[in-house]
RNA sequence: UGACCUAUGGUGUAAUGGUAACACACCAGUUUUUGGUUCUGGUUUUCUAGGUUCGAAUCCUGGUAGGUCAACCA
């Protein structure tokens, strides 16, 4: 992960740069990934995670794992392993697993200062009166009734709050600031509420939590943490970040926002990607289609491909939709390298060779990848009678179409050139099986023909051949944009996102397929080994297709 | 009609008062036993009006546009 420093800082390296210059932080920086347990984590947490690791390996500092586990209705332990797995496999390490609910008798002590302070206060007011003496953005709030309570009765009923006395609701706990503050998160905001429910991690112990901006801030204090990274709706809550720092006089850690990361023709809130699990929409957080860690995983994408395309988003502070096609082209990048090529046909229509002797097999040696040498062949078997792709056949071909037709010449990968001489149909019309002659000279690596073909087709001997069950994926959204959708967005998920071929042939060494490691189906995509294959049962999940050029030309 | 944030090609991101660049996308050509890859070239940019300055994408002022904030969510 070793990169040039040469290249041009972004906004948060180069405040972190000036810090070091400054001589700040001597024992270096401290930041940390902060993720709430309450679903699985998407490409725009890599976004954050690649941020937040990305600076502390840059700069030599370290970076901690924090759940922010403040609010006990919506977390679980499930979520937690899945985060932890999946940061991991985006290939960085923590510096130490941490809770917010581990705080939680520290935060309390802080609460009780402030109170000491004649800075908070326990409020009877419901849910409603308090929304309601909040004012709105242009209208001042108002004082609640009970703001002026004594340190002495606060502290006593703070106590009796954490005492399990009350129901929920009844009471809260907040923070005495400034009614009339044209920031909303100013006006008295709460600090602690009552909730009689049994947390992923302490369980019963508590029955009063801490907000998000009474906990936030002072974890990132308690742990030391230097910068203290999040998205940009948090910038209207800095002031309050920073105005419990200054009364608690604690370690002053500092906020700084970023745009957080869109994607074209996807979802990225986690409750419309919930939302499409509860519904069934998708097969579950790690369906291949989601914008998922898991679904991208899944779908066969790699690590490095996810770190190289938020390396090359870049970040700032505006609102910004990325094209889906960068993601595509990093994985792209990733496997044109590393994915060996192999044969397999989507559509198969049977090509007889008539020259070719009954019975025959040739063990035809194969590359595995042009682009890297070094990995060496592989043996293919040809023989008499193949697969073919049925579009890689015309019965009247245009005139740029290099491939197949009456009278016309192509090479078979690997082996030898044809020449269609005839075909044969159903009674549909389809073209039934297609009838060549090889030329026994062309032979792969020792072509004496002097013949030159433009096209190269791929094939799959049919009686050696595996058949296969093959998911191809589209995007989710038939929409650009997800960001104005609301609750209804699922009217706009693309009905053609996934499609399953059942019967796809592929060449006999698929049998060693392994769901680790990636291949390139010749002309046809990378593809990966899911999760549901079994070895009589082989599935792919295509995890991007190749650039089709073709498939351009024939729109015009 | 309050506070705050943001405006650079189709999409992102640089340029830190001194020739607007890089990537993706798109187009053309090259290479190729993958219509993939490679390589070469091309199209397309500083929201607006003033001001400061020898010089402004950059600094200042006004305007316009977009976004965030009024959860006992994070």
């Amino acid at each position: 992960m070793e990169e040039s420093h040469s290249k041009s800082l972004n906004f948060l390296e180069e405040i972190v740069q000036d810090d070091l210059a400054a001589g700040k932080y001597p024992e270096g920086i401290f930041t940390r990934f902060p993720p709430e347990p309450n679903g699985y984590l998407h490409i725009g947490h890599a976004k954050s995670i690649c941020l937040n690791f990305g600076l502390a390996q840059r700069f030599g500092g370290r970076t901690n794992l924090r759940f922010d586990d403040t609010n006990p209705m919506t977390e679980e332990t499930e979520y937690v392993e899945s985060i932890k797995h999946d940061v991991s496999w985006l290939g960085f390490q923590w510096a130490n697993e941490l809770y917010a609910s581990n705080y939680f008798e520290q935060i309390y002590q802080f609460a009780v200062e402030l109170i000491q302070k004649s800075l908070a206060y326990v409020d009877d007011s419901s849910a409603e009166e308090i929304a309601t003496l909040k004012g709105t953005p242009t209208m001042p709030g108002t004082n609640s009734p009970f703001r002026d309570r004594s340190v002495a009765e606060n502290l006593a009923l703070f106590q009796a709050m954490r005492n399990g006395e009350y129901p929920d609701g009844a009471k809260v706990l907040r923070a005495k600031i400034d009614m009339a503050h044209p920031n909303m998160h100013m006006r008295d905001p709460l600090m602690y509420r009552i909730r009689h429910v049994p947390h992923h991690r302490t369980g019963n112990q508590w029955c009063i939590y801490p907000m998000y901006d009474f906990a936030h801030g002072q974890s990132d204090s308690m742990e030391g943490i230097t910068h203290s990274i999040c998205t940009l709706e948090f910038d209207v809550h800095r002031p309050l970040y920073d105005w419990f720092i200054h009364k608690l006089e604690i370690f002053p850690t500092h906020q700084y926002e970023f745009a957080r990361l869109n994607l074209s023709h996807t979802v990225m809130s986690k409750r419309k990607l919930l939302q499409m699990v509860n519904d069934k929409l998708v097969s579950g957080w790690d369906d291949p289609r989601m914008p998922t860690i898991s679904g991208l995983r899944r779908r066969g994408y790699t690590a490095a491909s996810i770190r190289n395309f938020c390396e090359r988003i870049g970040v700032a502070k505006r609102d910004n939709l990325i094209d889906i096609s960068l993601l595509e082209f990093c994985i792209r990048e990733d496997l044109n390298k590393s994915a060996d090529r192999v044969m397999a046909v989507m559509d198969p229509v049977k090509l007889i060779i008539t020259n070719y002797p009954d019975g025959q097999v040739e063990d035809l040696l194969i590359e595995n990848n042009p682009e890297d040498p070094e990995t060496g062949k592989r043996i293919v078997p040809f023989t008499k009678e193949l697969y073919i792709e049925r579009d890689d056949f015309m019965i009247e071909p245009p005139k740029k179409f290099f491939r197949l037709g009456p009278g016309l010449q192509v090479r078979l990968k690997g082996a030898y050139i044809i020449t269609c001489d005839q075909f044969e149909l159903h009674a549909d019309g389809s073209v039934k099986e297609i009838h060549a002659s090889y030329i026994p000279e062309s032979k792969s690596g020792q072509d004496t023909s002097g013949i030159h073909v433009k096209g190269t087709i791929h094939w799959v001997s049919i009686p050696h051949a595996i058949q296969a069950e093959v998911r191809l994926f589209d995007r989710l959204l038939i929409v650009e944009d997800a960001g104005e959708l609301g609750d209804d967005f699922t009217k706009f998920i693309n009905p053609e996102s996934l499609e399953v071929i059942n019967h796809v042939f592929v060449e006999p060494s698929l049998k060693q397929a392994n769901i680790e490691k990636a291949v390139q189906f010749i002309r046809k995509g990378y593809f990966c080994l899911d999760k549901d294959s079994t070895a009589e049962h082989l599935v792919f999940n295509r995890t991007v297709s190749l650039k089709d050029t073709w498939a351009k030309e024939q729109k015009k």
